[in-house]
DNA sequence: CAGCCCATCTAGACAGTGTCTAGTTTTGCG
DNA sequence: CGCAAAACTAGACACTGTCTAGATGGGCTG
């Protein structure tokens, strides 16, 4: 209907489609988001974007394969809009960091929930597929990073990395995948789901680094 | 092929199976346990129940309430192993007790992957549905009624409840949810994932109530 | 104990699905 | 221009969820 929509259908009277990788990645979004995850079917994919229902086999193998791209496309966006908020926010020290990290990480989960449920799917394709597996791990050697940084400005002490790192990525993942679930936002039905991020960032991060000069 | 196994096939002979809800109950777990909760359908479970493809629509209307019944079996389970855990470690103050419900809650994930997976499915079952709704009420009442204590005993701010609920709910939840999909897992092959949710829940607990008088 | 209601379960049909195969169209490259 | 490979089509098959109509028998009423 819209001319994102046109723009991903294939031309009429043409054979190949042009792009027809993306146009099933982004049929595959619009499925998610307005019928759930369940409603992805690699025959209504190939409808949507114009094509027989056989042609998503040949970009993605078969539907796991399907699943798997839109899960690698997920992380590559996630990373890409910590990095953004990162810009944005020019936090002044480590903990800043990481709160400016946490509170990016858990808007792109609840601004993508769809997606962002994929991600973390282990039953929807094989775990030990390279890929998928290298995209979770560049978003833990971010993370660890930046506790790293924490370490190394005297925040939290020198053997600390691995477990604070499982805390940090333990808490907003815990808040983001509760707040998805739908369990947590009904109980604050006019909560802003910003300020609640902000807030649960700032106090978790307190509590991560008790001693920190706070940030004006 | 165990006697579990026979048990929940219908007898031989016989029209109506005696606990048919059960049995399709435990065949869904055990396909869920052997091959992914993707594995699960209708037609399989009533196969390995012995009953006719149509059999499990009458107990729980279509594969949405198979899905929801498996969830709030789960949600039983999982504050039943709570309140047995709580039993047995005798916890001394709320901040203990606090410890013990979150290893607790961490070991049912860890031990339930599938089941725990299932209660967190949103998109497996309808959202509003009062039962799957209520069971998962319960666990955040108990919840708060634990961080309620750690005020009531001064270890935390008087107006803290809701957020250092959401606090501790999530860090459990992310650390479950992350071992689960095997990202964090992988890091860990040879670490014990007692051990691991021993560590993380003191250490956690250490954040949230930093006053606290040390436990034996 | 007899009769009957209704929960339980069967069996067939139907549309929709993933995947496989063989074949057709088009692109890109020497 | 020629041709191999990539992109896509179209049919088939087994499987799925769900809907129907009907068969069975457990348990309650009288």
């Amino acid at each position: 209907m819209t001319a994102d929509h046109e723009i991903l259908t294939k031309p009429e009277g043409r054979y190949h489609h042009g792009d027809l990788r993306t146009a099933l990645l982004r049929a595959t979004e619009t499925l998610i988001a307005e019928h759930g995850t369940g409603a992805v079917s690699l025959r209504e994919v190939a409808r949507i974007a114009g094509v027989s229902h056989g042609a998503p086999a040949h970009h993605f193998g078969n539907k796991d394969g399907l699943m798997l791209a839109f899960a690698q496309e997920g992380w590559d966006r996630m990373i890409e809009a910590i990095l953004n908020a990162v810009d944005a926010d020019r936090p002044g020290d480590g903990p800043a960091f990481l709160v400016s990290v946490g509170k990016a990480y858990v808007r792109f989960a609840i601004t993508n929930p769809g997606q962002f449920d994929v991600m973390f799917r282990r039953d929807l394709y094989d775990l030990k597929d390279t890929g998928y597996l290298g995209a979770g791990d560049s978003a833990w050697v971010f993370l660890e990073d930046t506790i790293q940084r924490c370490i190394d400005e005297g925040f939290a002490p020198r053997d600390a990395a691995q477990s604070f790192t499982i805390i940090a990525w333990s808490m907003v993942h815990g808040l983001a995948a509760l707040w998805n679930s739908g369990r947590v936002r009904s109980r604050f039905e006019k909560l802003d789901p910003d300020v609640l991020n902000e807030q649960m960032n700032e106090a978790l991060t307190t509590m991560m680094f008790p001693g920190r000069p706070v940030q004006k």
